[in-house]
DNA sequence: GCCTGTTCTTGAATGATTCAAGTGACTGCG
DNA sequence: CGCAGTCACTTGAATCATTCAAGAACAGGC
């Protein structure tokens, strides 16, 4: 778990100014693996108390533009923010419950990169959502 | 491009009853590929002018509980359908624009469908997701 | 320490999607 | 063929994540 000084250091050298916000929703982020935007502000608040929404979100919009964290965001549910980046994986989503899971890709670094058929597009990252049941949604389904 | 007759037939089959909305709803997915919400409303009420948007919001779920459409709704976007459905294909998303098409999977039947670790997830079906340009947007982006 | 431009606060708006209540129509049965 | 019951559609409003807008506050460079 970094600290507050590599949260600075990381906020610098993505060109980006640092201000409290910053650190609190950067910290957030790596605390709450995979957690929504309103979970993050909560946990922002813990250590920040009066930030607005609004800084929540027009933050986590400049760091994922910097690379800093990613956004996911699968069908049907809300945006999520992870800290893991700049390795290829991907995630398992829970139909029943949204919980998400990191799964590492099993075909190589950059798994099924080279469609069949691009159509023409030139193409920059391949996602790969896995959808399915977590452990406890499965025995809470099928007893 | 099936007929009315065939619409008509694929709704029984699925235990659906038969309505106009339904039908229109039908045929305006068939023709519009990857159409959102409000391009299929449009479509619809092409056919039959005074469907209400409930009532094609009502039958888009019901068509695609049933099978007969699919969901697809890329990260950050607005929720689309297609009629193709049952076979293994995926989607490339030009970021730009916003455009969609079809790709059939580079690595066999169900690519990637076994993660490296599934953390006890029951995984089911495995989504993938291109990013990329569209070749339109490739163009008028790099003259 | 001051200036400039970015970032944060406050408060409201947007828009896809959903909820709710009532009317209407499809299907199966008599 | 006609009726009953159930499901589907209409109308109208609500929800809620996210965004927009205007002004105040702050970070970083001179």
């Amino acid at each position: 778990m970094p600290t507050t000084d590599e949260y600075e250091r990381m906020l610098r050298d993505a060109d980006l100014r640092v201000t409290r916000p910053r650190v609190a929703v950067l910290d957030a982020v790596h605390r709450l693996p995979h957690a929504d935007t309103e979970s993050i502000i909560g946990a922002a608040r813990a250590e920040l108390a009066d930030v607005s929404h609004q800084a929540v979100y027009d933050v986590l919009r400049a760091l994922t533009g910097a690379g800093l964290v990613r956004r996911i965001q699968p069908s049907g549910a809300v945006a999520r923010y992870e800290s893991r980046v700049g390795d290829n994986h991907h995630h398992v989503v829970c139909r029943s419950c949204g919980a998400i899971a990191d799964v590492d890709c099993a075909v190589g670094h950059t798994p099924c990169l080279t469609a069949s058929d691009d159509h023409g597009f030139s193409i920059d990252e391949a996602e790969v959502v896995y959808w399915g049941r977590c452990p406890a949604c499965s025995a809470a389904a099928a007893p």
